[in-house]
RNA sequence: GGGGUCGUAGUUAAGCCUGGUUAUAACGCCGGCCUGUCACGCCGGAGGCCGCGAGUUCAAUUCUCGUCGACCCCGCCA
């Protein structure tokens, strides 16, 4: 007991087990994560780390709860099932019954789910674990956790204001707080153009205010550059903070390391506009950027000019430094926000095409066959739940016609012949009654992390791997016997 | 694939920048003492390939390079 308050006579007692020195101590600081990991057992032994296990045990059953109180049936759908083109690589099974033959583990049950909607079961969901065979970070893991939802005869609207339902059970749960108000919604487009990602920290304000049409008739090169060849000119505006010369010129060095082609700052001191481009600003162009951005003194305006998406890419990422660095980031406030309206296309580098941005059997927002080529600006029924600049779920309205979906795979350039190889199943089952359906999946274990404080998601996960991917308890992977491989027709050509 | 931080008794850290005595401390461990413990106290002790391998140097825990491991980030993650 901590107290010291009570105290046992025993009359009789007997040793069931005995316990050598532990590699590490429990009560005191915590060892390093490596130790922790090869000795999961100890280390969950401390209170903090019951704690943890224990929410995450309650936010299940609250999970659950609420599912199953909106009519909801969980499912189960398979481990061993078939890859998927397109998105994450899978992770791949031998089969041995069928030499040559590989099963892919799951990144999500995507077609599985979309299936029990054609079967019937107009709710369904899976608290369920998703493999993608990707590098980890602080927030990723191959293996994680979904709660993974779809309905049928539904639209956007119904799935954010059920899915919103279910967040707030766990912020209860987890928070022991009551519940705030409605979750925010944002188009794709504006938080791109206001925060320059499509997760926005909004546990501070600054978003960016574009100037591109105030510096239509510039005189200074590097802008008038930008405003004839179509670029934007966007600013930041950070207030109440004292910068120093060297400040200043260090935000310029991080936009550049980010690759920016450069930055400007400009200062409001005395009412009067101070830069190092002070003079090539005409004096209308200076009452035009301070109208606009009700600049006080004090002030310090930081301007990008470049490509449209260049600068919204790095401003975002700016915005972010300035957040961290000069303190703005509220650590104490949960923002949720809703990004909906995300286009349905993306181009991909890599392949030199368009590819589905969500996946493939997306809805855009009406219908494929008013598609009149143009990639970059069609939107889908597409949405993500944001909190404080970590995506936490997402989802969409599907295609829930074979006609549809069929064009849509000849938008993305998939052959039908392939798509009926890899998909035919689905297409098949589209043709036979589909309602239309849609539904969301949540990431169980980053919000448990984002809502109990902490900062790796290795923290909620009993036991999770390493940043290379290794379990450090049980040595996994590892080699397997020559037995297990010839049994699976299967040789190693190059070891590490 | 790339960039970065870290690696010193069982554990957590200091020392390293600025190379040179016996590598320091706390907790833990072992032994002794203590008839009311409960974060016991007191006395004593053991415990280190300073991650590994090269290089520089008269001399490397310290400087350089490589390598292994943990972590953070970029790429990647529909």
């Amino acid at each position: 007991m901590p107290t010291g308050e009570i105290e046992v006579y025993a009359n009789f007692f007997e040793i069931l087990n005995t316990c050598k020195p532990l590699p590490f101590q429990l009560d005191e600081e915590e060892p390093n994560e490596s130790l922790r990991l090869k000795y999961r057992y100890l280390d969950m032994r401390r209170p903090e780390i019951q704690k943890i296990f224990t929410e995450r045990h309650h936010a299940y059953k609250v999970a659950r709860d609420y599912l199953t109180s909106n009519g909801f049936f969980e499912f189960e759908t398979p481990f061993l099932t078939k890859s998927t083109p397109e998105g994450a690589r899978d992770f791949i099974v031998p089969s041995r019954l069928n030499t040559g033959m590989f099963y892919a583990l799951p990144q999500s049950p995507q077609l599985f789910k979309q299936i029990l909607m054609i079967a019937g079961f107009d709710r369904y969901f899976q608290i369920v674990r998703c493999f993608r065979d990707e590098d980890l970070r602080a927030d990723r893991q191959p293996e994680f956790t979904q709660i993974d939802i779809e309905m049928s005869f539904v639209d956007v609207d119904d799935v954010l204001t059920l899915s919103e339902g279910l967040i707030k059970a766990l912020y209860q749960s987890l928070k022991k707080e009551a519940v705030w108000e409605p979750i925010p919604r944002m188009g794709y487009d504006e938080v791109i153009e206001s925060y320059g990602t499509d997760k926005p920290d909004l546990r501070f304000e600054l978003p960016m205010t574009e100037l591109t049409d105030i510096f239509k008739g510039t005189e200074f090169g590097v802008f008038k550059k930008t405003v004839e060849e179509g670029g934007a000119i966007k600013s930041l505006v950070l207030r109440g903070k004292t910068l120093s010369r060297k400040d200043l010129d260090t935000a310029v060095e991080i936009t550049k390391e980010m690759g920016a082609g450069g930055l400007i700052w400009i200062r409001k001191e005395n009412d009067e506009l101070q830069s190092p481009i002070a003079k090539y600003l005409k004096d209308h162009e200076k009452s035009l950027i301070n109208d606009k951005l009700n600049l006080l003194n004090g002030d310090i305006v930081f301007v990008m000019a470049d490509k449209r998406n260049r600068v919204n890419e790095i401003m975002g990422k700016f915005r972010l430094y300035l957040g961290e660095k000069y303190g703005l980031i509220r650590k104490d406030l949960f923002k949720f926000l809703w990004v909906v309206d995300f286009p349905l296309f993306e181009y991909s580098e890599e392949e030199k095409r368009y590819v589905a941005r969500h996946h493939p059997f997306t809805s855009p927002n009406g219908s494929i066959k008013d598609f009149k080529g143009d990639y970059d600006t069609i939107k889908a029924k597409a949405y993500d739940l944001v909190l404080n600049g970590v995506e936490i779920g997402g989802g969409s309205i599907r295609i829930y016609r074979m006609d549809e979906q069929m064009e849509m795979f000849k938008l993305l350039n998939i052959k039908e012949e392939d798509a009926i190889e890899k998909f035919g199943f689905l297409l098949e089952a589209l043709e036979m009654g589909a309602p239309p359906h849609g539904g969301l999946a949540f990431g169980f274990d980053r919000i448990l992390m984002m809502l109990m404080g902490l900062d790796s998601i290795r923290d909620v996960i009993p036991f999770p791997k390493t940043q290379r991917g290794t379990c450090l308890m049980t040595g996994a992977p590892a080699k397997i016997a020559q037995k297990q491989l010839n049994e699976l027709k299967i040789r190693v050509t190059r070891e590490q």
